[in-house]
DNA sequence: ACTTTTTTTTAGTCTTGGCTAAAGTTGACC
DNA sequence: GGTCAACTTTAGCCAAGACTAAAAAAAAGT
């Protein structure tokens, strides 16, 4: 990996573990990155470092390290490429939506605005990707995903659709098999249907 | 860069350089490599000795060194990525054939071979590139392009049409400004209207 | 054929990012 | 409040690939 690579990758655990819940980035742990980087602590100390020489990202010793607006603002370009890549594999090239993931995460790290750009608009400015993640759009801002929530904090409801869904491929791939997918719609029944550790992971809307 | 692509550029260069004349792969000089690839000599060395452990080239210390057939097929797989991207990048995105080289020298090192061949499948299965240079088939034939040859090299004729193109970025733009591109006709006047430089970079064929 | 120049390789150093082991902090539990 | 466990940082080492300077080989000139 290039260095810009690296520092990308750190940039991006960053972000996706500060912003678990829906608030401002919050400070995350060296062992946090290190496991989700699958790198030692050690590692993360070291590159953290450079985030914090860089102005990207602040560090409070034995603390935790968050982005700083600079940082942020460089982790959502990274996002938003990975997305864009994303649905290009699933609409355009036909690719299913659990086999995409390790590609974009090649395919973000190409450097050239011109080309992010011109894919948003082949796309015709997508907003959301295969997952039902939201796609940032050049200036930073996000589709509104209020009404969004995980079927397993819906309380009484009749009918759901879904909307997105936050799995690793192999819990995508069986969804893709049983048929689900974005828009699929649910009723009280699939509660009890479907396996249990998916309805945290359904990201559904009620209709 | 990863230690691949780092692999990947040191292979792609003794292709290119191995294969100026038509035959086989040819002896290639460390200096060669070196300003090929915008790296001291010593540098080179380093490598030709990784690549050769390998198995992808062989050496001959103050002599050279050239691709094996292991060598030769990876070779042409990269060779096969970059030009399809540049297909894409052109025939999809809208870009211009002058700007889509350092592009596709990103792409080109993406480590998937489905997306090659969804790329590829999705492009129509294109015989060329932008520049008019045949792109290699997944099993490494090439199309046949008997009768392509330098405008400079040419002796009488009465009309040529434009096969390819062999120039730089610069070049390139400059040939677009002048409404230069494949397929266009060419006659004896243009012989000496067209800047001199690009006779012997203009492959054309009698028709 | 011998010397000189050019090219290539070897030797040794630097940078970047990884690791392990040890030392330093923090925080929790009595 | 003191002790202990968990986590984080520092210290020191390794690997890969780049570089410069020096040695070795090949090529060129006389």
């Amino acid at each position: 990996m290039s260095k810009t690579t690296h520092r990308e990758d750190h940039l991006k655990a960053l972000y996706a573990l500060g912003h678990s819940g829906a608030g401002e980035s919050e400070w995350v742990s060296t062992n946090q990155m290190a496991s989700h980087l699958g790198v030692k602590p050690p590692s993360v100390t070291a590159m953290v470092h450079v985030l914090t020489e860089l102005g990207w990202a602040e560090h409070r010793p034995y603390h935790g390290a968050r982005l700083t607006p600079a940082g942020e603002k460089l982790a959502l370009a990274l996002v938003r490429k990975h997305r864009l890549w994303e649905t290009f594999l699933v609409e355009r090239l036909g690719f299913e939506w659990d086999e995409v993931h390790d590609i974009a995460e090649q395919l973000e790290h190409v450097d050239s605005v011109a080309l992010v750009e011109r894919l948003d608009q082949y796309l015709g400015h997508p907003d959301v990707d295969p997952h039902g993640d939201p796609i940032p759009k050049a200036d930073g801002t996000f589709r509104n995903m209020e009404g969004v929530m995980p079927l397993s904090e819906l309380g009484e409801f009749e009918c759901a659709v879904v909307m997105g869904v936050k799995a690793n491929d192999q819990t995508l791939a069986a969804m893709r098999d049983r048929g689900l997918g974005l828009g699929s719609k649910l009723t009280k029944n699939d509660l009890v249907t479907l396996p249990q550790a998916w309805l945290p992971q359904l990201m559904v809307k009620t209709s």
